[in-house]
RNA sequence: GGGGUUGUAGCUCAACUGGACAGAGCGACGGUUUCCUAAACCGUAGGUUCCGGGUUCGAUUCCCGGCAGCCCCA
């Protein structure tokens, strides 16, 4: 089991560790005691509640083992303070030096105190993964934005990652595509389609095989040729596939992601009999009315078809081998799967048989609540279908409005609209990251691209304004050189120190969010970062006060700007430096 | 029918994996700009954490049984 324990919580986890042992030696396993962070600034700066549930094992009053404990050894000198409350908490206040100098020391390192527990590992990233010849809508947000903090996040603690889109680019659908292409588009769309027509023509064509028999013939004839390697169809389906990843790509490089690999479905075809031979060698695999199915008796799960009677594979193949393939070529000591909870179910299965197959990585889905809009499920047929680039528009056309103020006149110049991008951008990841993966989110316009409050651009401004203060700062003839690394950072009023005791809680956000696969743990803290900032910030004059005083307290602003880029730059959400 | 998941303030969500008085944002009401960026800050109102049991010092959290929504599989 991995330990989520960093730093200053590392520090008084071996005092609490060593002061339980001392009191009662061999008496129990005191390893996992610790110390949290305070509930309640009253209570002091962390706390300790273990000696409570040693009340059975030890056969003494809580409040008496806590005393013990406390007894046991000299105080350290980073304790202040450490006192019994209530039926057996430990309230630990510690020392306003210890806690500056710990501050000091994360903000000047490059990696914030991000400790390195990938170093020498990779990890294969499997996200957003849309169908090709289709357009990107709201749809592919989620598995997109959190894939790719996940993604930063877990290179940040010095994973090698391997992102890898794995796209929808084979299968039936391109039957339909290559004969709507042929038959529903004109010449110029057919000399230079783009997804937009592509998509056309397979809605088109699709709805014409509903009703038209022979439509659905010549359908599956051109799919047939495909699967059989005919060189035009080939040349065709590449062709879309080409057109296809420029467009994503487009869309990813407005996000800010970036894939190492593009290894779509069809990269697994020829692997695919060579998994059903392995299948039925391990007996797992067994006939099914004329199918090769894969029971889960123990597991109590419905079976999974592994190949259909008419030949055909499925998802759980194609994924197994792509699993095999990927741990051939990576050798990652994990794949995570980032897509919609309806897939649970075959995500449960297909590790399952990985499992039994005696695959080594560890498989991991990261599911999320699906989108829907207006309470529907979001497709075609419903007429709900909101284009990705229509919501990046209208974010960066909302961000505009607000910089440029009621009365703007005029074009807005390139930095507005580059800064409008940054917030409206921003606004739209934000308004993912921070929810829960698990919880559906249902998509409203205001609610996605939020400029105030707990919302992206909340963040981005106390950056910017963070920024500002810096640079006015760095403009003084007295001021330190390195504002981070001079003065040791102000602890002293309640708003200062409970900023600095957030700042120390930040690696151990971003390896809660890497553990759980939710970057809205990171999220989370941020936003809470922030609000402390502005508290701070509204009540302690910085660059007004006398030098001593502004120097700390600009040590302390200078390391929450850096936790906090850094931070944003995990999220994948861009932090402007001036707004 | 079987399985998954969710249910917390008027609304949208948190609650660091069992801790102290359940917290934020939006919305409502009231206040703060000759002062480092008001996209901000401060305050007030707002709760049977779906219901009923259980486990224990202690439950929004874990277990059992219901109810409701969404989803998946025959």
């Amino acid at each position: 089991m991995e330990t989520n324990i960093q730093g200053c919580e590392a520090v008084l986890a071996k005092w609490l560790q060593d002061s339980f042992s001392a009191a009662f030696p061999g008496a129990a396993d005191f390893s996992a005691v610790r110390a949290l962070p305070a509930t309640d600034p009253r209570f002091g700066d962390f706390q300790c509640n273990d000696a409570m549930g040693m009340a059975k094992i030890l056969h003494r009053p809580p409040r008496a083992i806590a005393e013990a404990a406390l007894a046991a050894l000299p105080r350290p000198s980073f304790v202040e303070k450490a006192e019994i409350a209530g039926p057996g908490f430990i309230n630990i206040t510690v020392s306003p030096e210890w806690t500056a100098s710990l501050v000091r020391e994360a903000v000047s390192s490059p990696s914030l105190g991000i400790p390195a527990c990938g170093a020498g590992k990779t990890v294969v990233m499997d996200y957003s993964s849309p169908n090709a010849a289709k357009q990107m809508h709201i749809g592919h947000i989620r598995s997109t934005v959190i894939g790719n903090a996940l993604d930063r996040i877990f290179r940040a603690l010095g994973y090698r990652v391997i992102a890898d889109n794995h796209l929808g680019d084979w299968g039936t659908q391109f039957g339909i595509l290559i004969k709507g292409y042929r038959e529903c588009l004109d010449d110029a769309q057919r000399a230079s389609p783009t997804v937009a027509d592509l998509e056309k023509a397979y809605v088109d064509s699709s709805t014409r095989a509903k009703t038209d028999e022979s439509w659905k013939n010549a359908c599956r004839a051109e799919l047939v040729k495909l699967q059989q390697g005919d060189p035009e169809n080939r040349a065709l389906w590449k062709k879309f596939i080409d057109i296809s990843i420029a467009e994503f790509t487009r869309i990813y490089d407005l996000l800010g992601v970036k894939f190492d690999l593009w290894h779509g479905e069809s990269y697994y075809n020829d692997r695919l009999p060579k998994v059903i031979e392995e299948l039925r060698r391990a007996g797992l695999a067994e006939e099914s009315e004329g199918a090769l199915v894969v029971r889960f008796e123990e597991e109590k799960m419905p079976l999974a078809i592994v190949r259909k009677s008419d030949g055909g594979y499925n998802y759980t193949t194609t994924d197994i081998a792509c699993a095999e393939v990927r741990t051939e070529e990576f050798a990652p000591e994990r794949i995570v799967y980032v897509t919609d909870d309806r897939q649970q179910l075959h995500f449960k299965q297909f590790f399952a048989i990985c499992a039994k197959l005696g695959l080594k990585t560890k498989l991991v889905h990261v599911p999320f609540g699906l989108m829907s809009y207006q309470g529907k499920a979001i497709s075609t047929r419903e007429g709900n279908l909101i284009k990705l680039d229509e919501l990046l528009a209208e974010a960066e056309r909302r961000a505009l409005a607000v910089i440029r103020g009621e009365n703007a006149q005029g074009e807005p110049s390139p930095a507005e609209k580059a800064l409008a991008r940054k917030i409206g951008f921003g606004a739209v990841k934000y308004a993912d990251l921070s929810h829960d993966p698990a919880t559906a989110i249902d998509f409203n316009w205001d609610k996605a691209l939020a400029l105030e409050g707990n919302s992206g651009p909340y963040l981005q401004y106390a950056h910017a304004r963070v920024r500002s203060m810096l640079d006015r700062y760095s403009a003084l003839p007295d001021a330190l050189p390195d504002a981070a690394a001079g003065a040791l950072p102000a602890v002293s009023s309640p708003a200062e120190k409970a900023l600095a005791l957030r700042i120390l809680q930040f690696p151990a956000a971003v390896l809660r969010a890497a553990e759980t696969g939710k970057p809205s743990a990171l999220a989370e803290y941020l936003f809470g970062l922030s609000q402390l900032y502005s508290t701070f910030y509204q009540s302690s004059p910085v660059l007004k006060s006398e030098p001593a005083v502004r120097d700390a307290r600009i040590a302390l602003c200078a390391a929450f700007g850096r936790i906090l880029a850094k931070g944003l730059d995990l999220l994948g959400i861009e932090a402007p430096e001036r707004i």
